[in-house]
DNA sequence: ACATTAACTAGACTGAGTATAAGAATTCCA
DNA sequence: TGGAATTCTTATACTCAGTCTAGTTAATGT
């Protein structure tokens, strides 16, 4: 499975750089961190960096793409073996699964800098394009279990929106926190009722 | 009303650099236009640019913006006047009254520059804050009009993402096209049917 | 005249992102 | 053993957006 290495082998690697990214920006934030910094706590040049992570934005990302991809699976294996029934419902149990994996105690870094959002305008752009792909990624899920395309973009947006602020609830709910699944039923089951009223 | 002038009056205009950006914008499309060139062309330093508009990315929405203050103003207009009535019907309309502005031959630039949306990251970032803008406003909206927060959040996203999809539509709709009203209806009444079913 | 106010400008600076060419460490193969 | 070929790494220089500061210019009012 691994590849027999060709070529130079890694000094450095991206969970170095990743590390070295997310204690400066808990030191400093993440705006008044440059990725000059980065690069130097983690005893590598800047232009390594740009090798690892095409942005500085991505770094903050990591573990949402993670999510991302994961829930890209999901999506496509149910697509694949289960076409017929209720896309909706689908939906639901697929968003569920990929928030099965995250515990009472592993919060991702991004959800605890809630406020940089609405301030620091890379991360929004960085954010708008992975909301907006997952998004489409919703979207041609539920079209292709049959619901027509307006539908289907609206009861995207309306799952996302409701996931994302699961995600903040969770994030914010400090000690007194569950898995990030238990938020996320209560956000969405009254989406899926809705919609579902409109489809019958 | 007008204020008498103080200091020296403005020799250049935020209209001037508003037409020079957009020639330069449909000239070599957005990213390849620099704020030196906007200046340039305007006859105008620099610096005047960015005294009249914050960033770049700003002078491509202005008319985006010019539509958000109107639903702005109309939504707090219905809030004091009739409080105790459907939020999501008296969304809808106000929705409605602000695309009735939008004639058939009236399209606003950005909208004819979709596909930059997917590309260009200032423009996403900015795209980003102001939708977010309209999604909050709207979600306090509803909560006023004594929806539950979660609710009032999933159906504003839901109402925001069809009016975002009801705009692409008429902008791509070219010599065929009808005012942005009538492709508003046809993108928003499912979904208001669908969370009113909800409701009860 | 002279002070005040506001529009404008010049110029230097930071920081992200791109591009290029060169160096350094390793494997493959003759 | 000695090159190629491959790949990671670096130095350097560049463009452009956005910020800042200090200074200039054109009007008003007293």
């Amino acid at each position: 499975m691994t590849l027999i290495h060709r070529g130079r082998p890694p000094t450095s690697s991206r969970e170095i750089l990743q590390d070295a990214a997310f204690e400066l920006f808990l030191e400093n934030s993440y705006p008044k961190t440059t990725v000059d910094q980065i690069a130097q706590r983690a005893g590598v040049s800047r232009a390594t960096f740009f090798n690892y992570f095409p942005t500085k934005s991505d770094v903050f990302w990591v573990e949402l793409d993670e999510a991302l991809e994961l829930l890209a699976k999901t999506l496509q294996q149910r697509s694949t073996e289960r076409h017929a029934s209720d896309g909706l419902q689908e939906l639901r149990t697929s968003l569920l699964a990929v928030a099965s994996q995250m515990g009472a105690d592993r919060v991702p870094f991004a959800l605890t800098q809630g406020e940089l959002l609405g301030s620091t305008s890379d991360l929004q752009a960085s954010a708008l394009g992975r909301f907006g792909a997952m998004a489409t990624l919703m979207t041609e899920f539920l079209e292709s279990h049959n619901m027509p395309l307006a539908a289907a973009r609206a009861a995207a947006y309306a799952c996302l929106a409701a996931s994302v602020s699961a995600a903040r609830e969770w994030a914010e709910a400090g000690t007194s926190r569950q898995g990030l699944q238990a938020y996320m039923i209560a956000a969405i089951d009254p989406v899926v009722k809705g919609f579902r009223a409109n489809a019958d």
